[in-house]
DNA sequence: TATTGACTGATAATGATTATCATTATATCT
DNA sequence: AGATATAATGATAATCATTATCAGTCAATA
């Protein structure tokens, strides 16, 4: 009979219990439906006046990132922009004025199971993404 | 008849001649099998005494993507690599360690071109990226 | 040859991320 | 519970790849 149902969710071994400051990062992620920055994320945190120190933001998205919940990619002005693992979001991305355009499905979700299996590697996620040139910035050659 | 057969190879707009600098920099990228940083091209061009400035080698990479010529990834530090665009490698990369082991094959090659004729949108290359934890990483839980 | 605009390189500025370290919270004992 | 060891936090400083600046140079064209 479990006592702390939340217990379910997790591994037998001594996975650590998420933190506040994790868990209050966590629940930012999970209410926004676009991937964000840490710095972004911490400066949404001091208005929400449940301010978290700047390394801690980072800390704890790293920490999401090594226990398969939180993704991360990189974006134009090479900043890290963190989602939850089940946003599977792709882009075709212009090389020239840097707009992207989202996919509207994942190519590559088959191929990932596949992998998966193929290789001794657990897989948590993936990136993939399109460059080039969009139709404008093209047709200035 | 073509007096430079040069020309054969550029579009017919006045696409600007490649400078001197960017031939080297595009010359180094084709000795070599690996992606490189900025940084370390720019190291490699001075030992070799073919020195050009920092910020000459970061535009010329940026020309040559622009000409569908280089691609770039970022590492785990958050560096950009370069590479010409025909080198055409993806990777298993753990989140723990940060060893990244190469797919033998491009699995995305064909639905590259199946996208380019669907989007009005030319594309130049693309980056596909697995993310998890290899073997050793994932016992020690 | 003079004019014009693009390219270069030295250097400074930027800004996201990481390192440091004293403090605080949490877990593990007796 | 209280004592002790261990991990997490937050303020701040340091790092470092990339970008901006700007004066000087090169290259094309008339
Ligand atoms: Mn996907
Ligand atoms: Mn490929
Ligand atoms: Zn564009
Ligand atoms: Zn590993």
């Amino acid at each position: 009979m479990s006592v702390d149902s939340d217990d379910c969710l997790h591994k037998s071994r001594q996975m650590p219990r998420l933190t506040r400051q994790q868990r209050t990062v966590l629940e930012v992620l999970q209410q926004l439906a676009q991937p964000i920055s840490a710095q972004s994320l911490y400066k949404t945190l001091r208005q929400d006046h449940r301010s978290i120190g700047l390394a801690t933001v980072y800390r704890s998205l790293e920490v999401l990132k090594l226990q398969g919940l939180v993704q991360s990619r990189i974006n134009r002005q090479g900043e890290s922009l963190y989602s939850l693992v089940q946003q599977d979001q792709h882009y075709l991305t212009c090389l020239k004025c840097g707009q992207s355009t989202p996919l509207d499905s994942c190519p590559v979700k088959h191929l990932e199971r596949q992998l998966q299996q193929s290789a001794s590697f657990t897989i948590y996620y993936h990136s993939l993404e399109f460059f080039g040139l969009c139709q404008p910035c093209a047709l200035l050659d």
